[in-house]
DNA sequence: AGAACGTTCATTTTT
DNA sequence: TGAACGTTCT
């Protein structure tokens, strides 16, 4: 029997509870086509299970058949399985495929995020730890809020402590299990002392505002199975299943949650792989995966080493460029595909040039565009792509970089939502509690903020109480408003259970004039207009999901929004189009054509990495899921000269390219229109990036552009250094100037350092020389 | 209270 | 280079 004899809808009509679910397939069905490793993965139900997926081996059809096999075969029921993906959307996509395989019961099943996942639990038991269920789910943004507030309380100034840098450090330690207690327990120095005060201060707020950060979505739920075992004895029972993907970007506290879930029945299958883990800043640790049969001696361990995707020689560079990491089981990935066409590689003057090349390479190729995506290291270097690119009229489309939710008008109505969905969010309220201005300044704030301490109540309660009070402060005018604005929101809140989500939000624009003042403020038609369509636009997003949602909750829609990562937000991959995205946001996908720009010394591996081992070796990681992703063709673009904060920077090739073998790559001029053939320099052996080095080199010692030329240099004082020139620190190394600051003894000199980054240099005492 | 100006910082990646 | 913030001015 095939696949195709029940089709995927085959199961729809028939409802969830009636047992005569049509005739299971024979296992054979969902083994056909599987080579002998996934086989054993998908039939492996027993136990601990690591597998070790390479990049394009079939993961998540093994994924998907092996729950399948878990409910058909080994007889688990779907609530019995949880399965932990890295998206929201792979979460999605992956139901779909279960479902396809098994019907409606796929409904059942326990499939998404660990951040979502553990929000559900969170509403559900989250009184017991003194949350309401319908808390607020803070991002980046709403933590600095509250940061900077409490910062400011503190008497800190900014100069001494960031409220960014705090942030980092507070997500740390939750990334690592560390409540703020545990970290205050270990605070030595005064700085760390004072970081545990913030800590604990910031933890009392967010509790008081009915909010959890991402961090704590994690944290509490370990706190919940900790201090509530009944709770924890009962998932332990539901989830007799767990099965985790991209285990290798797992956290401290998700090992911990996994521990604890999964110590009774031990059935946990974790699938991932060393060489892609490129989230250690967001505290993934690579330990986790590594040390998988130390944790669970017993396990079973499969590799999956045939990759389905890429051509032999895209698979043979990207192993070269792997293999010089030290920290990584081993594995040599390789395909039955055939060999393929050699790597491109061009240099390009300049990051405009750079763009150019692409749009040159993207036509020529005659693809579609939707066969295509370039990949970048840093966000900002999308806008000179999207300039060029979207000026030549190729369509295009940015995944992540700056997002439809973060736009001020999108935040402000936002606010408003969040508001009367949880009136204790007091971070929301102070956003909105002028936008629009309604006459209430920096005064008037202060003045309700005051009125609420003291009073165990929350802001818009405050707000509410300060409006009618007799004493108090703030301007008569003020107080208007503000009872206003919590009469609205009172009202709205009062009704939020009988009106649709999109209707409360319709009113509150009508009642704000929030359009009007989009289009009134507005530097001009043409932003106003772009920013009502925005608001059109959201209103619209939220008309959609009330449609496919049951029963449509504005909490359920403010956490489904809160919880979409950048890969979620793509778009489907029908449209037509060139996907422009970081390399973090890359993984997991695939595309034919392939570009990796700026593979340049600073940018990547970044500046920020140079410096310690763990970091070069993530780089590369990166580099490698880059490589990894293309299909048929791969590009590598590296830019002689590159404008970085403001500076014009000149690169060296990125290491990574010295990595990958002279005989894999052929070198790409960019047509008629680029610079001088390179091509002949070419000739002898060595790997790619020796040449390219070569090449550059001889490039620099060309006439250099404006910036760079020092004949209009003053020869004395601070006219030495001019900005631009090159310069050599005794202690940083080599930079060149950005910026000069003050004059004669005083003079201080913005520096940007090729591998530290940007400093700021005082002439008087500083070990400088230029060259 | 709100606009306009100046200063400062950042760019590594994001659930 | 540019956004974001804080200060000053109206």
């Amino acid at each position: 029997m095939t696949s195709s004899t029940i089709p995927p809808w085959a199961a729809l009509d028939i409802p969830t509870e009636t047992p005569t679910i049509p005739a299971p397939p024979v296992a054979a069905d969902i083994l056909a086509g599987l080579n002998p490793g996934q086989r054993q993965a998908v039939t492996c139900t027993a136990g601990p299970l690591l597998v070790l997926a390479g990049a394009g081996s079939g993961k998540t059809r093994m994924i998907v058949n092996r729950i399948a096999w878990l409910i058909r075969e080994a007889g688990a029921a779907p609530e019995e399985i949880f399965a932990v993906t890295f998206t929201n959307k792979a979460a999605g996509e992956m139901r779909e495929r279960v479902a396809g395989m098994i019907g409606m019961a796929a409904s059942r099943l326990w499939i998404g995020t660990f951040h979502a996942t553990c929000a559900r639990l969170l509403r559900r038991h989250g009184s017991l730890l003194g949350y309401s269920e319908r808390f607020i789910i803070y991002d980046d943004k709403d933590q600095i809020s509250l940061l900077k507030e409490i910062l400011r309380e503190m008497n800190i100034a900014d100069a001494v402590l960031r409220a960014e840098t705090v942030r980092a450090v507070i997500d740390d330690a939750k990334n690592k299990g560390r409540d703020s207690r545990r970290f205050a327990d270990r605070a030595a120095t005064f700085q760390d002392k004072q970081l545990a005060t913030i800590y604990q201060l910031y933890q009392e707020r967010l509790l008081a505002c009915d909010a959890m950060d991402f961090g704590d979505l994690l944290l509490q739920t370990v706190r919940l199975f900790t201090d509530h075992p009944e709770v924890l004895e009962d998932c332990r029972r539901r989830f007799r299943y767990i099965l985790v993907d991209e285990y290798q970007d797992t956290n401290e506290v998700q090992y911990r949650l996994l521990a604890l879930l999964a110590s009774e029945h031990r059935n946990l299958c974790v699938v991932g792989d060393d060489d892609q883990s490129i989230y250690s800043w967001r505290g993934a640790r690579l330990k986790n995966i590594l040390d998988f049969e130390e944790d669970y001696p017993e396990a079973t361990v499969i590799r999956l080493e045939e990759n389905y995707r890429s051509t032999q020689k895209i698979l043979a560079a990207a192993n070269r460029v792997i293999a010089q990491n030290r920290e990584r089981k081993g594995k040599d990935l390789w395909t039955r595909n055939p060999e393929g066409e050699l790597l491109g590689f061009h240099i390009a003057a300049d990051e405009y040039d750079e763009a150019r090349f692409l749009v040159r390479q993207i036509r020529e190729s005659g693809r579609d565009y939707a066969d295509v995506a370039v990949f970048y290291r840093t966000n900002a270097q999308s806008r000179v792509l999207e300039e060029v690119i979207g000026q030549a009229g190729i369509p295009y489309t940015i995944v992540g970089g700056f997002r439809f939710y973060d736009r001020a008008e999108i935040k402000d109505l936002l606010a408003y939502l969040k508001v009367i969905n949880n009136p204790r969010d007091a971070v929301s309220l102070q956003r909105i509690i002028n936008t629009p201005p309604r006459g209430v300044g920096k005064k008037s704030v202060e003045a309700v903020r005051q009125w609420q301490s003291g009073e165990e109540t929350g802001f818009l309660d405050a707000a509410r109480e300060w409006a009618v009070s007799a004493v108090g402060g703030g301007t008569a005018a003020a107080r208007r408003a503000v009872g206003e604005l919590a009469t609205l929101l009172d009202d709205l809140h009062a009704r939020r259970d009988n009106l649709l989500p999109s209707e409360i939000l319709k009113q509150v624009i009508a009642a704000t004039g929030y359009v009007d003042w989009l289009l009134e403020g507005s530097e001009s038609r043409h932003q106003g207009e772009s920013k009502k369509e925005n608001v059109e636009e959201l209103i619209n997003a939220l008309a959609t999901w009330e449609q496919g949602a049951d029963a449509p909750d504005l909490g359920a829609w403010l956490e489904d929004i809160a919880l979409v990562s950048a890969p979620d937000r793509r778009d489907d991959d029908h449209l037509a189009r060139v996907t422009l995205m970081t390399l973090h946001s890359a993984k997991g996908l695939e595309f034919p054509l392939v570009f990796m720009v700026g593979m340049e010394e600073g940018l990547f591996p970044n500046r920020n990495c140079l410096h310690r081992d763990a970091d070069l070796e993530e780089e590369r990681r990166l580099c490698y899921v880059g490589m990894t992703r293309a299909r048929e063709k791969l590009y590598l673009v590296a830019c002689r000269s590159r404008r970085f904060q403001g500076a014009r920077l000149d690169n060296k090739p990125s290491r990574f390219l010295f990595d990958i073998p002279r005989e894999l790559i052929e070198v790409e001029t960019g047509g008629s229109a680029g610079p001088p053939p390179y091509r002949r320099r070419f000739a002898g052996g060595g790997s790619a990036a020796a040449s390219a080095g070569a090449a550059a080199k001889v490039r620099q010692s060309a006439p250099s552009t404006a910036e760079t030329t020092a004949a209009s240099v003053p020869a004395a004082g601070r006219g030495a250094y001019p900005v631009g020139s090159k310069v050599e620190h005794g202690v940083f190394g080599p930079g060149v100037v950005a910026a000069v600051e003050g004059a004669g003894d005083d003079t201080k000199l913005v520096v940007i350092f090729r591998d530290r980054g940007r400093k700021k240099i005082s002439l008087r005492y500083a070990r400088l020389t230029r060259c």
